[in-house]
DNA sequence: TCCAGACTGAGACTCAATCTCGGGTAGGCT
DNA sequence: AGCCTACCCGAGATTGAGTCTCAGTCTGGA
């Protein structure tokens, strides 16, 4: 997600905000901040937490309230991690995409495909049921002898 | 998974439990039978502590080990909760399927699509990644159409 | 039978996440 | 501007899943 697209994601996160009827406060505020500028990829709460402690903001908390509240208003979303450990990222509102997890570095990579979230919508309409979420987590290991593999870049 | 089945899979995980050089022991016994007996659909590490508690077998650093055993020889796949607990079924030999989870009643029911496997394989291949495992979660309410249910979709 | 090494279990320990509650602050009202 | 109420914040206590440790027990081969 691009740094414009950030700035877009602020701005509507502090609209939806304020729509529903939160104040504005220091803490949240430096949530929302980080998120915009790091949490195009997924961040850990504790990441978060730890960040937020070294400036000097926000406690352990804090930091869960305002995601908590982020998540409810669809500004973030969770990936669960396989180790207890909750991860957050921001919710891309023009875009969906999953997770591949690299099972010896626990580096974890975005990827979208269309087909896929077409054969699922297929599979909701096969059982009958109606969808309101799904996750797709591929674990793996990333293969070095090809070059196009997604550990090139952080 | 049939009860036919379930004496299949409790042959099968001896078999590779003896091949792997483990010894047989009661508590371990104890998770695998307990598997085989009600494992067909997700039980929390929790759960089968209780349950085993209640029996006068098992504390949890050795439901935990058994478990672990288990799942790295393939016998068992862990689910990942939305809420840090560790959900366990037994790996079906001729199968692989996958979740819905109806948010209503937290009911989970296991799906299969061949469809969506060869998809998730052909993504692999795109990513230029080695598959070891994958998750497909998919949430939402079944569709006996009440009105007004929550109608938003992704 | 003997014995090395694997298995077991009670309890201490770690750490993410939640709860509590006193104090601080935003922002509407006068 | 000053006040006041309700919301926001944070330190510390608490919970609970999962792991670690270690002494005692048991398996299974020689």
């Amino acid at each position: 997600m691009s740094g414009v697209s950030a700035e877009r994601w602020l701005a509507l996160a502090d609209r939806r905000l304020r729509e529903a009827g939160y104040r504005s406060g220091s803490a949240r505020s430096a949530v929302i901040e980080l998120m915009a500028r790091e949490g195009h990829c997924v961040l850990s709460a504790q990441d978060i937490v730890g960040r937020l402690r070294q400036a000097g903001v926000g406690s352990a908390a804090t930091v869960y309230r305002a995601l908590e509240t982020l998540h409810e208003l669809g500004l973030v979303h969770r990936v669960d991690g396989r180790d207890g450990v909750a991860r957050y990222e921001i919710a891309d509102p023009d875009g969906h995409h999953h997770h591949f997890v690299d099972e010896r570095t626990g580096e974890v990579w975005p990827f979208e495909d269309e087909e896929l979230e077409r054969v699922i919508g297929s599979v909701a309409e096969r059982l009958g049921v109606r969808l309101l979420a799904h996750d797709v987590t591929l674990r793996g290991t990333a293969r070095e002898d090809t070059p196009g593999a997604p550990g090139a870049t952080t």
